[in-house]
DNA sequence: CTGAAAGCGCTTACAG
DNA sequence: CTGAAAGCGCTTACAG
């Protein structure tokens, strides 16, 4: 009558070969009511006479949970992506999979576009790792209307997300003091115009170092959707607007290299007339040339902290609703030396 | 009795406000079955007005799709991920994910762990994405043992795998025919230990290339775990042994890095004395000093084609077993110039 | 500590 | 073209 060759093993063929009921198997291999010694043992040996599996599909939708976490960005594709479909993303994206892992949940990967109607779709997921949003952020405001508990990758726009603290102060104050160490006179700074965290502090940040060394302040905004093009562009008119200009802080990376394709067809020299720095140590600063002064984010531990703290939102375990994440350490080279 | 304020409508919800039954309501939404133009539309209209959005999970469930489709590989992690956690893999996966979007799919990223078992524990999916599997390949086992359907991305081991043909050979051609177009006097190719077709057909064309040109042939076999510092302490080696060498073919680009490591410490000059190409255009081969020559292989383009084949497999509609990628295009870089 | 039963929301033969 | 009904495999109140 059961074929349990042909018939992949369900709960019912378990209770049957152990003697029974399948909700005993149920809570003998969950663990969600005590179970008698023996009589688990009893399962658990049916379980491996059957080579039971259980139905993840109806795991899920008995229990509404998938056990699957997604990460996201809503940076355009020119910036999150750039040469090689890389960056940020992937970066935090492989780390991801590992941490969800161990805690026995999988990641899935929502493409980076720019809809997130579009984007999320077909996703079903138990939370989410968003990257870096910005003020309003159409996924944030998305993964809300859906109910989708949510970590935050950077600074949230609302007080009430947990998060993982990259410290934008701290990265910006390093690389702008980093710049500063030589004699300057003129040092604008290139941040992205969308109402992000991370721009707002660099922002801070540049205005309270130029105060204190009495510099000018040249604080450009550039759409991150033009990124390196945008860029260059933008660095064209400060070449020919600023005499000066000896050091520029471009705090996205496709930035940074657009200001260093504008040196490079200037004809200013890299580092000897013009230093440069960017935030984030990826593909774009190191295959510049120079290469880039930028920081080590360390976002194989930022993932890591960002997962972690999703499952405990997910347990409802008690956590504090910011995580510190490892310091940003500077990578001094060639484009400041 | 009924509010859909607080509970999420389902097909009971939408056939009852169509005056129709819940069948009918899931054949107007899918199509299975052809449904009067006009109940359609009160379908149709129900839908809307409730917001209804059908529970993924009991789909899943009822019919065994999930709609989610895995990525993985299973070269070791100190080749497919190298610095910053990058690399072949991740690159496959951001285009691949985009692709699957395209499909009403969602991608799963497996860990790039060495342990199947382990790696695919949770993972639940309707079909594989496989790069570049080895001989024996302890993932592919795996998938074909739980009876998931695969697609191949580079050249499999068994021939009724449906596969993306990464053009193997004329990459191998390519790399040292553009070596060979400059004097050469001994070149030796360093190739993973592990038995993978890309291994094979750079034997093959590096011997049939050798022999052509007269030169003396030295393959040199690395355990691709044994990665960038495996590959430095064999090209000390080959720097006693061969006092003639004046250039390498390192087909890992963990190797090729090892290599410009053991050449550098060894006082030999790239490219003047040494010239070195590898195969994938990644991090690694840009970030190196001089960057490396290698090919674009186009990974965007073959992840696409490798969800694009996977559909047409899980649908059961008819396709070639091989499927043409793009063909790889030389990038030529300094150590080769 | 255990069992019997209900039910999650969907799709699909089966009848008409 | 449509409806009524069964059932996918699991977990969880509910009784005992």
């Amino acid at each position: 009558m059961n074929d349990f060759r042909t018939r992949r093993a369900t709960v019912k063929d378990v209770a049957r070969l152990a003697g029974v009921s399948p909700g005993t198997v149920s809570n003998a291999l969950s663990g969600a009511r005590a179970v008698d010694r023996e009589t688990r043992q009893r399962v658990e040996a049916a379980v491996a006479e059957l080579g039971y599996v259980p139905n993840l599909a109806a795991r899920h939708f008995r229990t509404g949970l998938s056990n699957t976490l997604a990460v996201m960005t809503s940076m355009p594709p020119a910036v999150s992506a750039g040469s090689s479909k890389l960056g940020f993303l992937m970066e935090v994206a492989a780390s991801a999979a590992i941490s969800a892992l161990e805690h026995n949940a999988t990641l899935v990967l929502v493409p980076p576009i720019a809809d997130p109607e579009t984007a999320l779709r077909n996703v079903v997921m138990d939370g989410a790792i968003l990257i870096e949003p910005a003020q309003s952020d159409p996924f944030l405001d998305l993964l809300t209307r859906r109910g989708v508990p949510v970590v935050v990758i950077g600074q949230p726009p609302r007080d009430d997300l947990p998060w993982i603290d990259m410290h934008y102060r701290q990265t910006a104050d390093l690389l702008i003091g980093h710049l500063l160490q030589q004699p300057t006179r003129c040092m604008p700074l290139l941040i992205g115009a969308s109402a992000r965290a991370s721009h707002a502090e660099a922002e801070a940040v540049y205005l309270e170092r130029m105060a204190a060394t009495g510099l000018p302040c040249h604080v450009i905004r550039i759409p991150e959707a033009a990124g390196e093009e945008g860029a260059r562009q933008a660095m064209h008119a400060l070449i020919r607007e600023l005499p000066d200009l000896d050091a520029v802080f471009a705090s996205v990376d496709a930035f940074a290299t657009g200001v260093m394709c504008a040196l490079r067809e200037a004809g200013r020299a890299v580092p000897q007339q013009v230093r440069v720095a960017t935030r984030y140590d990826g593909l774009r600063a190191r295959e510049e040339r120079p290469a880039l002064t930028a920081t080590n984010l360390h976002l194989d531990a930022v993932a890591g902290l960002a997962i972690d703290r999703l499952m405990d939102l997910l347990a409802g375990r008690p956590a504090p609703l910011r995580v510190e994440g490892p310091l940003p350490v500077l990578v001094p080279r060639g484009s400041s030396a």
